[in-house]
DNA sequence: GGCTAAACTGCAATATACTGCAACATTTTA
DNA sequence: TAAAATGTTGCAGTATATTGCAGTTTAGCC
């Protein structure tokens, strides 16, 4: 007999290597039901391990840079985020906005009457905020990358390099304790790395279940980070980890 | 057998490089009846992911500078203008943008299959290059200006500095044979010499409204001018002291 | 304007996948 | 060891996906 973990991590395994897994391959291939597949399937799907689709499951997004594909995802979770972050922010302070689709729902809800300097690379988030008249806006230019919208390579490292900011809102691949904020190419890497340097205060603003699944570049350990927002509530058993580190949870 | 998350990221990725899909190609394509794909343009469409349109799909314009576009002037002027700059563009040039009105007009008609490197420090022509597969972009980063959507600064010109391009297309605020080209402000006149400095073609490009009205502040002599566009004929008498200076008149 | 071909919409039929339920099995724990 | 908790199964009913067809709309063309 073959225990429910033992299956999950079979799966798992299993869908690194094919990308797509079928329900009824899965069901006979491990001995069990159809319906337990469906359960496991289901449950490794809820953890933000890979994605259930009708009939089986795939890799979490096969498009994984394609910021459309993450556009309308979790809306209501990003938008609970941003309001929640925009308290952080107080008139003329001087702000970094990292790429992403979270801090994009973030400079969304900057409300008219903030004074702020912001900073930022990505060019969804630099269009939004040319309709805020208190925006003192700065972009960082560079080679612009499709699959992000944002732009990247040494001038906009430089940028940044010459600005020090009061805070800095970091979007987050995957965020973990022991190997804190981690991207997935280098030159993401490269440039949250600037932001977190020149930055007093570090807030990392991201759904739940980016949570305890980090990727491969190190941005900065988790002790750098000054906030932790996610969509759910500070006292969630999920985040107390995070809080025993001595990061302010919102 | 193909699942329908699969097809739909199929869509999105080819309608990333393709910017425009044929519904009865990606019917053969995906193996699935034309209705299917029908659905999954309504989904997809639906979600805001793409626009579906009679036949097919495009992506869809994450452009929000209609508004600005709104008190646009001579619409049918820039049109004529923007399709006589397309012809001076081959394949793998280097081309500046300067900002305003009518070289966005250019940067909105260049043809999807031409491959340039473009460098622009205007926000609207970044947006719309965003969407064409075969532009590399480079955003010419700095302090953003409000009343022009352009990026100004120290930034913007050391990042022009640093590149030189085949050609350049400037955005005209006055015109005159004695002064030359000239602009309304100090910052625009320092971006607009980098782009004519760095590069080996200057092309003015503006309605014949702005000809021999003269601003303030010298951009560069009008002998330095390679190209003079406007929307009339190249025989029209007003532009015969340009063209007796040595200057092309398209 | 009227015509034709292509594209779209809605419907019904079919196959497949999913959900909830009740029963049964296994593992924990008191 | 018995009770409780958890995991598993098959079944029945429900929902979803896909297709082809028939009828309608639209775009382009003479």
């Amino acid at each position: 007999m073959i225990s429910k973990e033992e299956r999950h991590d079979f799966i798992l395994i299993k869908i690194q290597k094919e990308r797509k897994l079928a329900m009824m391959d899965l069901a006979t291939e491990l001995g069990v039901s159809e319906h337990t597949v469906r359960r496991d399937l289901k449950e490794l799907s809820d953890a933000g391990l890979l994605r259930a689709i009708r009939g089986g499951a795939t890799l979490r997004s096969n498009i994984p840079f394609d910021i459309y594909d993450r556009n309308n995802l979790d809306v209501m979770e990003k938008q609970s985020i941003a309001e929640k972050s925009i308290t952080l922010l107080k008139d003329h302070q001087v702000v970094f906005f990292d790429g992403g689709t979270t801090t994009q729902a973030i400079a969304g809800n900057i409300p008219e009457n903030l004074n702020l300097t912001v900073v930022t690379h990505s060019l969804p988030i630099a269009n939004i905020l040319t309709s805020l008249p208190n925006i003192s806006l700065i972009f960082a230019g560079g080679a612009f990358c499709k699959s992000s919208l944002t732009m990247q390579g040494q001038q906009t490292i430089s940028t940044y390099g010459e600005i020090y900011a009061d805070i800095s809102f970091i979007g987050v691949c995957g965020l973990d304790l022991y190997r804190g904020l981690t991207a997935r190419t280098l030159e993401e890497t490269a440039i949250k790395r600037v932001l977190c340097k020149n930055s007093m205060n570090i807030v990392a603003a991201t759904t739940s279940n980016k949570l305890d699944t980090p990727t491969s570049f190190l941005t900065c350990p988790a002790s750098d980070i000054s906030y932790l927002i996610t969509e759910k509530d500070p006292s969630d058993h999920i985040l107390q980890p995070y809080a025993a580190q001595g990061i302010a949870i919102l």
